[in-house]
DNA sequence: GCTTTTATTTAGGGTTACCTAATTTAGCAA
DNA sequence: TTGCTAAATTAGGTAACCCTAAATAAAAGC
């Protein structure tokens, strides 16, 4: 990452965020919770924000943002949620599409970034303004041809 | 994944697929110099697909798939495409798709590969078949509006 | 204040996927 | 056939993340 940080560091400081917006500051165990891991790694990896300056965090002491990473948390939640939106847009169900958004963000390039943060622009403006029923109306026909398909021809191997 | 491999494993058995419809089989350098790692590392990499039956390979000699290596990578290369088509679609341009599909194809879960899928064959057989203009109209607009944009409002922190 | 419970930390491992630096083998050319 | 070179292999590390179990600190209840 640009930001020198793992795709799992990312997932710590994005979920000490989130935690930390709700109530002021994070737990090792909520963090750990949050991630489906053993407190035991969340200790590691807060030690390792610590030591990059992205966490403020002392032994048994609550943990709280430094602005760098307040800065890079916000960047990382604004990317994740674009893919979330996208995710919904191409109907994927809500709960698939906030687990793959997970997935998604990171380690993609910043154009295909931008492309597909661009695409729900696109999507979500032009059918707030000007062309309202053209986006609907393609949607809608995306939307039908999703629900016709004869399931499962595809092979997804999974 | 479903198939018990990890995501890098499928790579390599992508990979050496690929390079043995080329020439009909592949050496350990060509998949090591494809993947950008060293002999060694896909030397134990083939010892592993080879512990599972998926390719099949013996010291010194050339590696070739077994029928359930062969269906596996066949189902990992038609998610690789339909990803690579898709950021085609979002006007990705074409070296970083190519880049960005192999980031895509791995990890993500199969409602949401179907969705991909399915939004890749709704642009490509609606603008094949019944509504060309309808489609093409659309990929136009989005396409206009990618090239207005004042560039790079969004951080997408990379 | 003392004890119990809960949270956190440390210590010691495990796995995956990499690497470098020797070997060792295979293939080819003289 | 011998000897060289390129390819492949082995041996021995490293780093990132994850775990369990044991130790310790903090918080809560009485």
């Amino acid at each position: 990452m640009r930001d020198g940080l793992s795709a799992r560091a990312e997932d710590y400081l994005r979920v000490a965020y989130e935690i930390i917006e709700r109530k002021g500051y994070a737990r090792i165990k909520d963090v750990a919770g949050e991630l489906g891991v053993q407190p035991s790694t969340a200790v590691e990896m807060m030690k390792k924000l610590h030591g990059n300056a992205f966490v403020f965090y002392e032994k048994y002491g609550g943990i709280t943002l430094t602005p760098r990473g307040k800065e890079v948390a916000e960047a990382v939640k604004t990317r994740h949620d674009t893919f979330k939106r996208f995710l919904e847009i191409i109907l994927v169900p809500k709960d698939i599409a906030l687990k793959d958004a997970h997935i998604l963000e990171h380690q993609l390039d910043p154009k295909t970034i931008l492309q597909f943060t661009k695409f729900v622009e696109f999507v979500t403006r032009a059918s707030a303004t000007k062309h309202p029923k053209f986006v609907e109306r393609w949607l809608e026909h995306f939307k039908r041809y999703c629900e016709t398909e004869r399931r499962q021809r595809v092979k997804t191997n999974r």
